[in-house]
RNA sequence: GGAGGAGUAGCGAAGUGGCUAAACGCGGCGGACCGUAAAUCCGCUCCUUCGGGUUCGGUGGUUCGAAUCCACUCUCCUCCA
């Protein structure tokens, strides 16, 4: 049987690694290296799907755990899946509740069986198995569903993370045992193994030997600097098969964006850009800039001046201060709205710099005008 | 005209003899944010040459010591005429 979500590789950077492909999915086919917005709880915090669809987001992500609590994965199958659900019709993807193994470090219990939750909101105690999260995800029914797995902290001991490893293998395994529909939702697996090269290894040989419909990196982008990032990744990625995508969970940085594709990754996902810019953040081409600032009082300009989204086209960095300072939900609509145009703008860029072979001059050109070559950047 | 009540940092508001340069909230100014417990969280917010200096409507007292007690005074609020 043909998994109903695919890759196909387009052209390898002659100077990189980097890929240009096209994922394939039941809702469409999208070009690669992508960005995916994140939208939690079935919504891209403060964006319409109408404005996702204008700044051309393929896939975006929603979250296992937090639609399992609420509203309940039967109201979403009630409703005919997620997309009917909350009325996008490109593609999906759910994360696992992996994440909430680590966001939620303190209210969790991890067993061989799966995970025992305390849900911070209700304090209701929660038990996500390997099989039960793949249940959801079926029931929500994106188009990608990733497999349960545990993300440790990046600096945990050798022994812990052997076992942690092990152990996410074997969920793996569970999971896709558990696949209810094969035929219409891809299953990726999550390799581990935080920044020891050989349980890297480990844990690509226990899920390549299964089959998934692709490959996540996780464990990353929690606490270890963009260097170790870099070297985990120039380690792990050509351990994965090159006929399937290749997700690096968790990055949305711009250097963190750029460092993966030249890795050879293929999707991204972040909170970063949604988050940084309804507390008053945005990215533009000469680097960050705190738009909530008081410099910003008297600033008719747009948030980038090199940027053609419609934020930049309309509003000036003096009026969206003046909305982030009352507290008005518009000005995080525009300020989310700008970054994730910048972001999914910055992936064509890259994904054309891919074609013309051109892909380390542009990444040094960029990294220049924003300033994340300099010492001490966080690279955002 | 009479009787009460109140004046504390940019604003609101605690504090009624020393532990008070003065709680707390708001506002202001910075910072953080990376598979979203996040429209959240963390600092700073009288002046300072960092030794100290000047504060609680004003002035003058009591006291070793006052935002806190006393006298006078100014302003505002409520009620009665």
């Amino acid at each position: 049987m043909t998994s109903p979500v695919r890759y196909h590789l387009i052209k390898t950077e002659k100077h990189t690694g980097a890929r240009l492909g096209e994922i394939i999915t039941p809702h469409g086919t999208f070009p690669t290296p992508m960005f995916m917005p994140v939208g939690t709880n079935a919504t891209v915090k403060t964006m319409s799907p109408e404005d996702l669809d204008v700044i051309g987001s393929g896939v975006i992500l929603a979250n296992t755990y937090h639609l399992w609590l609420h509203p309940g994965e039967q109201i979403v199958k009630e409703a005919g899946g997620l997309h009917k659900f909350m009325n996008w019709h490109r593609g999906i993807l759910t994360d696992s509740g992996g994440y909430q193994v680590f966001s939620l470090a303190k209210l969790r219990d991890i067993s061989e069986e799966g995970v025992h939750f305390r849900d911070p909101a209700s304090g209701a105690k929660l038990f996500l198995s390997p099989e039960k999260a793949i249940h959801i995800e079926n029931d929500l029914g994106p188009d990608i569903m990733m497999s349960l797995d545990e993300c440790p902290p990046f600096f945990e001991s050798y022994e812990y993370m052997r076992d942690s490893v092990a152990r996410t293998s074997r969920w793996a395994e569970r999971g896709l045992k558990a696949h209810r529909n094969p035929d219409t939702q891809g299953l990726f697996g999550i390799v581990q193994g935080a920044g020891f090269r050989d349980l890297r290894e480990q844990s690509a040989r226990d899920l390549t030997s299964l089959d998934f419909a692709g490959y996540a990196i996780g464990g990353l982008s929690v606490g270890e600097s963009s260097a170790e990032m870099a070297e985990v990744l120039s380690y792990t990625t050509p351990l994965l098969p090159e006929n399937k995508p290749r997700y690096l969970m968790g990055v949305g940085s711009p250097d963190g964006l750029l460092n993966g594709v030249l890795h050879g990754i293929d999707m991204f996902d972040c909170v970063l850009p949604t988050r940084i810019a309804r507390n008053g953040t945005v990215m533009t081409s000469h680097g960050r800039l705190v738009v909530k600032n008081a410099k910003y009082a008297h600033d008719f300009t747009p948030l980038d001046d090199q940027c053609d989204c419609y934020v930049c086209r309309n509003y000036s960095r003096a009026y969206i201060r003046h909305l982030i300072h009352v507290n008005e939900t518009f000005g995080m609509h525009l300020t989310s709205y700008h970054n994730l145009y910048f972001l999914l703008h910055l992936m064509q860029q890259i994904r054309q710099a891919i074609m013309d072979d051109d892909l380390i001059d542009f990444a040094r050109g960029f990294a220049h005008a924003y300033g994340f070559d300099k010492e001490g950047s966080k690279g955002f």
